[in-house]
RNA sequence: GCGCCCAUAGCUCAGUGGCAGAGCGUUUCAUUGACAUUGAAAAGGUUGAAGGUUCGAUCCCUUCUGGGCGCACCA
């Protein structure tokens, strides 16, 4: 700090300050130099490797990064694991893009080039990310940073899929999934997003019934109608066959008859339509699961890539142009009764919002029930508690409801599955192995290929806790304090990583789960690339500094309320860096090079005991609202100690009539402030204690926060 | 359909069963002294509506209105 400077330069004094930390080995524990015994540890919500950093990560690295400091200066054994994901779909679907660019496709390319492609798009975009949770000065431990594809983590996944196995919780069925036609893979419940959309609820005639159906050319896979056993009005055709006039698939204009049997299935909803469902288990999983009630056969339709197929002249044909085509015939044959104007909930993926086709398609699916029922026991027994509670009900609703959860993908990026096929038996010829097996069980001859097939990232997130860490770090850190995290992952990945915690280690992986707010524009909307409605954290940073970019969004996270950014906040946070800059200089120029440390409270004044009176229940109530996760009320509290009571009333007493025990006072809370602002601004705070005559520690982040 | 959250100053938000607060913005004044990225002060509120509990409600309860979100259904 030369005497000149009047304001403060965040830009200079960032960059040194961080490389300084990285210098002192602390941020990795192994090197901290107090322990008061008790690990406190926490997980760094994976970022994707396709990513850049936004807002919502910029509020969970500042977040985290006061709890990691605050824990580190009260001497616990502190470790943040960072890592990245590689983000199976979202990675493939982003290199994708790049090849077409090029003109050309991955199937051009083949798998091995393909997958050598998005390594370098890894090796050359896996770290920005990691970079700019370092501007934000997120204070993990670099070198103990995972990436979910590294040999250890691939190898945790693998034996993950073969326990699960073993346990008979993974099984290998044929069953319609959703299956999104632009990514060519079956995806899970959970990633299939719903649109509004305006569309036509079809009536059509259906031998003697009416049935309402928004997708008319799926008839051709129909293998029943279901009506509510309850109906009085159809009840008397249960367990019959009915006769139906349709389209011939061969010959235009002609209509044919075929016979469909009626089953009673408490699915069908007497109020909507007509109450008669015609019975699709090929293309929509609630009609599959009535088949699987009833033991309905299945006729595919509609391929992979989202045509027609088996439905002979419509063959080949978009769904969308069968649909038109269908109807159009149907309504000159006189087997349309109506057409209603109907809204529905269109299902999209939810990685490219093409519309989902649900396909029966041969998956492997990891049970739910008990691993559900599990995790459910662990919240109910409060080993993980959930903050705020509120969300404990959604995330315990789909804990109880939740169906087997479809963990393979047809994707080339990824974890491929241990999963061993006999090359010269049927497809049901299988072996679930770490490595491929010396001979095939079921020929006895072939040499056996691995399967195609990718796991579900979300199958290797969810062992984030744990995989590839070493057994030391294991026993030292697991399970962790708490994860942090927003709301929109918590059955996506909490839950499951939860589960996994408790399969393979025998315990939660962490004791609390924070559910911060989300940070919207200040409307109120949705902060979003595309609408180009979003705030770039990084901007922010190099206009105010990353001090000052952590100020103005903590001081908006109020408890877990969403955040409705307004940029003002960090314009305040640049303001405080500049009052604490500037009344350190005061401090520091008046008290010299050797100040007193002992204040003989016997000769302090009024305004001595009230300024000391107020850090003290500053530093308490800093404390409370840590305790619960209330960042944004800690720092307010700071705030108006700072400027208000050191600042403005002390510091100005202080020039009008100093006391004999000022210059003491002054220092004294000068040091605490520092402590208890570096979490929350860990530059500045830094810097100046970098100029503090006599610190007690050559780093603040290692300051003992009790002293 | 089930459930959750929110509504307080112009804006973004705190807060408390007992006189309603902050940041930003606005207005006035001050200032060679750590800081104009400053200080002192002012204006600005029927706490979304109605009802209830209470000596007393912005706070607790009910209903409504408006906004946001999650889940399910969607033939």
């Amino acid at each position: 700090m030369s005497e000149e400077k009047k304001a403060y330069d965040p830009k200079e004094a960032e960059s040194a300050m961080y490389a300084l930390w990285e210098q002192s080995g602390f941020f990795n524990p192994d090197n901290l130099p107090r322990k008061n015994g008790k690990p406190f540890a926490v997980f760094l919500p994976l970022p994707n490797i396709t990513g850049n950093l936004h807002m919502g990560h910029a509020l969970n690295a500042a977040v985290t990064d006061i709890l990691i400091r605050y824990h580190r200066m009260r001497g616990f054994d502190t470790v943040w694991f960072p890592g990245t994901d590689h983000a199976g779909i979202a990675a493939q679907n982003v290199v994708e893009k790049e090849l077409k660019k090029e003109d050309t496709t991955r199937h051009k390319l083949g798998r091995e080039a393909f997958i050598a492609r998005v390594w370098e798009w890894k090796k050359k975009y896996g770290d920005i990310i990691m970079g700019q949770f370092k501007t934000m000065g997120a204070s993990f431990d670099i070198s103990r940073t995972r990436f979910t594809l590294d040999p250890g983590y691939a190898a945790a996944v693998a034996d993950a899929f073969v326990h699960y196995h073993k346990q008979d919780l993974l099984y290998r069925a044929y069953r319609t999934i959703n299956w999104c036609t632009r990514c060519a893979t079956g995806i899970s419940d959970l990633e299939v997003d719903y649109k509004e959309e305006e569309g036509v609820l079809y009536y059509l005639k259906y031998g003697p019934f009416t049935v309402a159906t928004s997708r008319p050319e799926t008839k051709f896979g129909d293998t029943a109608l279901a009506v509510n056993p309850a109906d009085e009005r159809y009840k008397k055709y249960i367990g019959t066959e009915v006769e139906i006039t349709t389209l011939d698939t061969a010959e235009e204009g002609k209509i044919v008859i075929v016979r469909l049997p009626v089953v009673g299935d408490e699915a069908a909803d007497m109020a909507f339509g007509t109450g008669i469902i015609k019975v699709t288990p090929a293309h929509d999983i609630a009609d599959f699961e009535i088949g699987e009630r009833h033991t309905l056969p299945m006729m595919q339709v509609i391929d992979a890539r989202g045509k027609m197929m088996n439905a002979g002249r419509f063959d080949g044909l978009k769904v969308s142009e069968a649909r038109e085509k269908i109807v159009s015939e149907l309504r000159a044959a006189g087997l349309v009764e109506r057409e209603e104007k109907y809204t529905r909930n269109l299902a999209i993926c939810s990685r490219c919002s093409t519309a989902i086709e649900p396909l029966p398609s041969r998956q492997w699916f990891l049970k739910m029930e008990r691993l559900a029922k599990a995790t459910l026991n662990a919240l109910e027994k409060g080993e993980t508690n959930i903050v705020p509670d509120n969300f404990a009900a959604p995330y315990k609703a789909w804990l109880e409801n939740t169906r087997d959860w479809c963990v393979s993908r047809q994707l080339w990026w990824g974890h491929r599955l241990p999963v061993w096929l006999c090359t010269k038996g049927k497809e049901d010829d299988y072996v679930v192995a770490k490595e491929k097996p010396a001979a095939c069980p079921h020929c006895g001859e072939c040499v056996m290929t691995q399967t195609e097939d990718v796991c579900d990232t979300w199958f290797s997130s969810a062992l984030w806790p744990f995989a590839g860490l070493s057994d030391n770090d294991l026993k030292r850190f697991y399970p962790s304090q708490v994860l942090i995290t927003a709301r929109d992952i918590i059955n996506l990945w909490v839950g499951r990583m939860v589960f996994s915690g408790l399969e393979f280690k025998g315990a939660v992986p962490f004791k609390d789960v924070f559910i911060h707010g989300t940070v919207l524009t200040k409307d109120g909307k949705r902060m979003s690339k595309s609408l180009g409605t979003g705030i770039d954290p990084l901007t922010l940073v190099e206009k105010y500094g990353a001090d000052a970019t952590r100020f103005g969004i903590v001081w908006q996270a109020m408890g877990t309320q969403d955040i409705r950014f307004d940029e003002a906040a960090v314009v305040a946070g640049r303001k405080f860096a500049n009052k604490i800059f500037n009344a350190s200089r005061f401090v520091i120029g008046r008290v010299g090079t050797a100040p007193r440390t002992e204040i003989d409270m016997t000769k302090a004044t009024p305004a001595d005991v009230l300024v000391l009176g107020r850090a003290d229940v500053t530093k308490k109530a800093v404390e409370k609202h840590l305790a619960v996760y209330e960042f944004g009320q800690a720092l307010h509290v700071l705030y108006d100690f700072f400027w208000h009571d050191y600042c403005d009333v002390y510091i100005e007493e202080v020039k009008k009539a100093p006391s004999s025990e000022a210059d003491a006072v002054l220092y004294a809370l000068l040091v605490g402030s520092l402590k208890l602002l570096h979490p929350f601004m860990p530059f500045i705070t830094e810097a100046v204690w970098q100029e503090l005559p006599h610190a007690e520690q050559s780093v603040l982040m290692v300051a003992d926060w009790e002293k």
